[in-house]
DNA sequence: CTGCTTCTCTAGATTGTCAAGAGGAAATGG
DNA sequence: CCATTTCCTCTTGACAATCTAGAGAAGCAG
């Protein structure tokens, strides 16, 4: 019983920053990057449409992806997003962010006793 | 200008485990947690009363801390928590579903094309 | 037509955290 | 002795991100 505990959500403020990388990768629709982020996470993440959606609008507003309605290669419209300069840039400080703090869980995991 | 952002709140969900964590190591009232956290994650992280001390309710409610009044070091009186035998299990569950969450997180941004 | 899948999107509630404090008791400095 | 600072507990009210639980449209398979 070591392996795959069920699905859960996304670890509380890293959802713009997963949904950025993965839309740098390449331009996506929406569903799509929640069952990419599915996939990779191997399934220790599960986004729900009421975070996607919200999510995305919340990007769009602020610049840092541009979405495009578009055909996907199953003959249906979605509305495809890609990353902007500026997203670029808000996912390099966000992934610079979050390596730090996981890095400083990690600290405190691991401490033995009173090191500073 | 590589070095220290300055202080934030912790990542959400994780404040549990880290005073969990912080009280296995030996009891310590809930100001000290609080300065520990700061102290370890070397600034990245400060918590705030309003989190710390509604967290300790929290976590005593549901029996994973025990705690009890005594003086500290400087001759005031302090509650101090500590860890019970469902606290221990609680935390190593968490711990472990911290790995799993942050090792998937680590996945998704380093991942450079449509590998699963 | 019926039902399944893909895809978008919304409304309402919950939860964890924050900001901003109040207050008490010991130490410290004048 | 009084004033100030430090230590430590705790509360209130607000907010942001996520969830649950849907609705709805459009193509595909039976």
């Amino acid at each position: 019983m070591t392996a795959a505990q069920k699905p859960g959500p996304v670890v509380q403020g890293t959802l713009d920053m997963l949904i950025l990388k993965t839309v740098a990768l390449q331009p996506m629709h929406g569903y799509g990057v929640g069952l990419r982020i599915e996939q990779i996470s191997r399934g220790v993440f599960q986004v729900n449409a009421g975070s996607l959606f919200p999510a995305f609008r919340r990007l769009e507003r602020r610049g840092w992806i541009q979405g495009e309605w578009r055909a996907t290669e199953n003959n249906r419209r979605a509305k495809y997003y890609m990353l902007t300069d500026a997203g670029r840039k808000q996912l390099q400080s966000e992934a610079r962010e979050w390596q730090a703090q996981s890095a400083a869980i990690a600290r405190i995991l691991e401490a033995t006793s009173g090191e500073v």
